[in-house]
DNA sequence: ACAGAGAATGAATAGTCATTCATTCTCGGA
DNA sequence: TCCGAGAATGAATGACTATTCATTCTCTGT
């Protein structure tokens, strides 16, 4: 067969043809990103395949091939940038020197449960990624990265708290790792079975473990 | 092409022929269930094949079609299984009336961090299948099942401790929320970074928060 | 107005995978 | 010993998918 047949103008008399839009490779590939993350979150991350993210993005099925070279560098980056966005919310809290020890936990806990970090859509990435990790050494890098960024202003945190509150018998590792897995656990449940607990119970959980810890401060 | 070369005899005469044995239903099904945790541990749902299930139950690839009739339908049993387990032993340690509620409690907190629940292979499964549970609601379904019988267990457990302990401020439903989500964000954190926490230290953690609910009883 | 740089497109390719089923093998009962 | 039921095998099939790249389109600079 010859390849003169294969560029066919076959655009219909009456469908509107979309016109072709050029941008800027950041903005493309956030929109990818973003495009890979509703998949993840409809379809699961085993059946999400190129077609179904370029299609969801309203481009073309070379698209992402041609700004992330491989499907796997798609998935990795759309992982990263959710990671980033989660860990630096929680950092950029933590770190505010201008609010009181007790206030930071407070707004902390709110950005926890906030419709952008505890969304569905979000919590989807997060766990279908988890799902692989035991496979896939390269996701747990990803995360643990930012992952222990965290946990160590989680414990500084906990720390200036404790001293603040003279509280006996609180380790402050402890109580992060404790507080973080109690954090996850109720994002899992509010991911798979949403209706119990209810954000809004689940928040006043995580609060009632954070006041049996430090209960001058909440 | 004819069928007639199909099924030539290719044994090589070096190689030893393994001989085919022949099992009742029921432990074909069981030897694959466990061949598929095995896969799904080491390589992921999402890259699991039929190929390597069969193989690594060192059976033929039509094997598992034969028995399950669809990798689908194999997956879902899998999940089963292991669904089947941990709650049943869990439900089993909450019943046992020969024991106090403490008692219970104690053994219910061994056998959440027990070789043979927080393995790494188990909790592999465990949250693959929680990174497809956004998008496949029959995962949902077969856990959610068996997660409501448990949880109505640990909330009259809790109810007992609290009237035995006449605890004030403590609501068993909310308390049995927490600690689940907790068990799970501890066993999610086992599996992605083994090391922090270790299993004891994990352990620990969870003992602490029913230490601060039921100081009289831990 | 126009050229050319490079972004975007999508048909074709090459490979993988679940599933089927013709055939082979095993074993218990006659 | 031999037969038939049905368990097991694995080559072939057909469907699906990541990736490539020849071609088309858009826009900037002149």
């Amino acid at each position: 067969m010859t390849q003169t047949a294969r560029y066919k103008n076959t655009q219909e008399p009456t469908a509107t043809k979309k016109r072709r839009t050029i941008l800027p490779k950041q903005e493309r590939r956030q929109q990818l990103i973003e495009a890979t993350i509703r998949c993840i979150a409809r379809d699961g991350l085993g059946s999400t395949t190129m077609q179904m993210v370029t299609r969801e993005a309203g481009l073309s099925l070379g698209i992402a091939n041609l700004h992330f070279e491989t499907k796997d560098n798609l998935l990795q980056e759309t992982l990263r940038f959710v990671a980033e966005e989660y860990h630096n919310g929680q950092i950029a809290i933590m770190r505010d020197d201008s609010a009181a020890p007790g206030e930071r936990l407070a707004r902390l806990l709110d950005f926890q449960f906030s419709p952008g970090v505890a969304q569905r859509q979000k919590m989807a990435v997060w766990f279908a990624y988890y799902g692989e990790a035991s496979a896939r050494p390269v996701y747990q890098t990803i995360v643990s990265a930012w992952d222990r960024a965290a946990a160590k202003q989680l414990v500084a945190l906990f720390g200036e708290i404790i001293e603040d509150g003279s509280y006996d018998n609180a380790n402050p590792s402890e109580l992060a790792i404790g507080y973080s897995a109690l954090i996850e656990g109720l994002h899992l449940a509010l991911l798979v079975t949403p209706r119990d607990p209810s954000k809004k119970r689940a928040k006043a959980i995580a609060k009632d473990f954070l006041a049996r810890a430090f209960p001058h401060h909440i």
